[in-house]
DNA sequence: ACGTTTTCTTGTCCTACTTCAATGCACGTG
DNA sequence: CACGTGCATTGAAGTAGGACAAGAAAACGT
């Protein structure tokens, strides 16, 4: 079950077999089953996740007790906490399943002796470091800038599966609205 | 002059002297006067810049011309577009001295070089990047849940030295609010 | 198949923030 | 020194989006 992640090394760097095999050493197969949570506020998170199959969230609760979403990672996705794991601070987000969801956990010290041992996952970091930059950069600046009617509009283009997965209330939590907003959103599009 | 820089790479990773000198070599110093561009929108980013001393900030214009800032950087700041930077496309930004401002540039060609001849900078540029991520994750929460006055509040509390430097009217642009509720903010804050 | 719970919708009212003036103030440049 | 130009402040009126409430529609456990 490594087609996904294999696939998804390659495309970034080149490795030989022991190397390869040494990589799938540390990785450990988890599943979640749905509602579970992978990380909770208050843990240290120590580890990253590659998403096999299923889908998570990255949620935090702001000072009335709403969720608000960082993100949904699905097939393909990584998901951590970085604040956590680089300042090895308790978390101040939760990390769900949203469905029963199998990933593939790197723990913090394995991933180090990782970095030793195959040089080159360090620039896969990077690498993927750099593109999660900037495109937190990008939302960050269309969040700021654009109302939530276009940022609506340019989820669904970004993301044009995740609304077949996720409810409409996580959607809104995403976009930083109401769900009854998103709904009068929805509404005015069609018409 | 360089100090700064020198001491900033000590704190991530050793290097020894032959690798700094190296590291020194790629370097080109380069001061843009006030009100110069370091980018500006359609170019393509091929550098990083280590700020030494001076302050630019990164901006880019919302559909209606509006100026929207993502960050001022002062001593001690990379800027780059990442965007641009890691798929090789036209910048949507700019980057700006605000006043006269003295940089270290890396050009992207010198900086693969650089992984390849100091692979230790590799592990540099991933810890900056785990926290410029973190950090503006964080900032993102923030934005998204929480209104405009606290945002200022927490702006005042984590970067005290920029209102000293900037206008508020800049301040504004990076909250996402206009120069006039700024004012109204900061007039309820002191009474 | 049932009630229970969660989700979506709709309407009304309310707040945070904007837009568009008008004014006074601090400049830098002739 | 005077004069423009950009910046901060204030106010009045407008808009995007929120909070609350209530009903309809799905989804869910048993």
């Amino acid at each position: 079950m490594k087609i996904g992640i294999d696939a998804y090394v390659d495309r970034c760097i080149s490795i030989n077999e022991e190397e390869r095999s040494y990589f799938h050493s540390i990785l450990r197969p988890e599943t979640f089953s749905k509602k579970s949570h992978l990380l909770q506020a208050g843990e240290i998170c120590d580890w990253e996740a590659f998403v096999v199959n299923g889908c998570v969230r990255i949620y935090y609760l702001d000072e009335n007790g709403g969720e608000v979403n960082l993100m949904f990672a699905v097939e393909d996705w990584w998901v951590s906490d970085l604040a956590s794991k680089v300042d090895n601070l308790p978390s101040e987000l939760y990390i769900q399943a949203m469905e029963d969801t199998e990933v593939l956990i790197i723990k913090a010290a394995d991933k180090a002796a990782l970095y030793h041992r195959v040089p080159q996952f360090e620039s896969l970091f990077r690498q993927l470091l750099e593109r999660a930059l900037s495109t937190l950069q990008h939302r960050f600046v269309t969040t700021v800038a654009k109302p939530a009617e276009d940022r609506y509009e340019e989820f669904l283009r970004r993301y044009p599966e995740i609304p077949h997965r996720v409810s409409q209330k996580h959607i809104a939590a995403y976009l930083g609205i109401t769900p009854e907003f998103l709904s009068k959103i929805r509404r005015r599009r069609v018409s």
